[in-house]
DNA sequence: ACACAAAAGTGCGTGCGCGCAAAAATGCGC
DNA sequence: GCGCATTTTTGCGCGCACGCACTTTTGTGT
């Protein structure tokens, strides 16, 4: 039936709910700077009450990140998947994580400057990074067929971690700020410090213990 | 001076504060169940103001888990120091891990009971695990002299993150809970838990990128 | 079409985290 | 010992996250 492929009508206003509180509160952060949005101002530009808003979202920065990090981390499994089967997990796993967070998908124009312009935006977008741990761990399980459970968390993890530094070194605040106290990222495109960054474990993605 | 070597009277009180306070977490937290702790109840058994209790902790269950893990975090790039010179890289951190985390170091008893009392207190004792990636990166660019900031940083973030796989794994719900809902952590012992997931990283430690 | 179950939305109250500014404590030079 | 600078403590107020219980909406079987 329909509404087992798609999710009834429940679950798509669940997902509509969600896009339109993040989208509300993108919208608002930046018409009115991000330490000046309400919770009661997001929740009725949604149609929604505050108490949904917080069933969907524990902080408004999380709300906020949402709309622009928009799952990326959960298609990074899907991107590993549809990787040759022939191609070395170590080279399929990094071009997978780079063609979600580099390669063009980076954030850009407005939505980069927010993410950049205070510290807890900065730790929330570097912390969406994280989501790609378990998508990533199902799919290389699927690939490799290992049914070494601790092995393909640990790998899922450090790739995940590895990520996170390249992010996080790619939106640091520069050690001599812009005039006006201008926020600029690394000048290294994400895309490059990824694969640096990942290049560090290709070994432990190459041969695997056993 | 004296004052500059062990920290003036206002550093000692400082850190006497803060060990106030986390121990009068932990103590009500064993009395009365962690759920039923006040912040109120907190500062004033710590004989501080509860402002002050938030200058030094951001949630109840980061002061209860400081009480607990106090510190072992740092000391694993302490521990990492001491290591053979001549040791390779992968083994000195697999050992210094394992010295500060498992090995007659990992949490029993009350202490325990208390960790796995609820998801909160899971979640922020293993979240403390991510405390050694700073100190491990400074411990591994002075043990291998190397100037390639991004890839110690990454291995670090590594470790740390099969570290955290590893402790959460440990402190997991068991699948099928005994009676009366208890918690128990895994049968295997944390150093193997740790051993093991580190074992995973030793291809990324021992082959450096370059 | 209806009845019931399940899920989502909501109001309310509670506890609390944090920014700000003022008071108190500590460090330091003279 | 004192004056000044710095740091810590604290009170206050605000915004908010969440548990609980109730209402509303949606899903499902008959």
């Amino acid at each position: 039936m329909n509404t087992n492929e798609s999710g009834g009508l429940r679950e798509r206003k669940k997902v509509a709910t969600r896009e339109s509180l993040s989208a509300a509160a993108l919208r608002l952060a930046l018409e009115h700077g991000p330490e000046n949005v309400r919770v009661d101002d997001i929740a009725e530009a949604a149609g929604v009450s505050p108490r949904t808003y917080n069933n969907y979202f524990s902080s408004r920065e999380q709300a906020i990140v949402a709309a622009i990090a928009a799952e990326r981390a959960l298609r990074v499994g899907a991107a590993l998947r549809a990787r040759p089967a022939d191609e070395p997990l170590a080279e399929a796993v990094i071009e997978a994580v780079v063609e979600q967070y580099g390669a063009g998908s980076e954030p850009t124009g407005d939505a980069l400057m927010l993410i950049t312009s205070t510290p807890g935006l900065r730790a929330e977008f570097v912390d969406t990074v994280a989501g790609i741990e378990q998508p990533l761990a199902a799919a290389i399980a699927a690939r490799t067929g290992s049914d070494d459970e601790l092995g393909i968390a640990v790998l899922a993890a450090a790739v995940s971690a590895a990520a996170r530094v390249a992010v996080a070194r790619w939106v640091r605040p520069a050690q001599d700020t812009q005039p006006m106290g201008l926020v600029v990222v690394s000048s290294r495109p994400l895309a490059d410090l990824l694969r640096e960054a990942l290049a560090h474990l290709t070994p432990a993605l190459t041969f695997p213990t056993r």
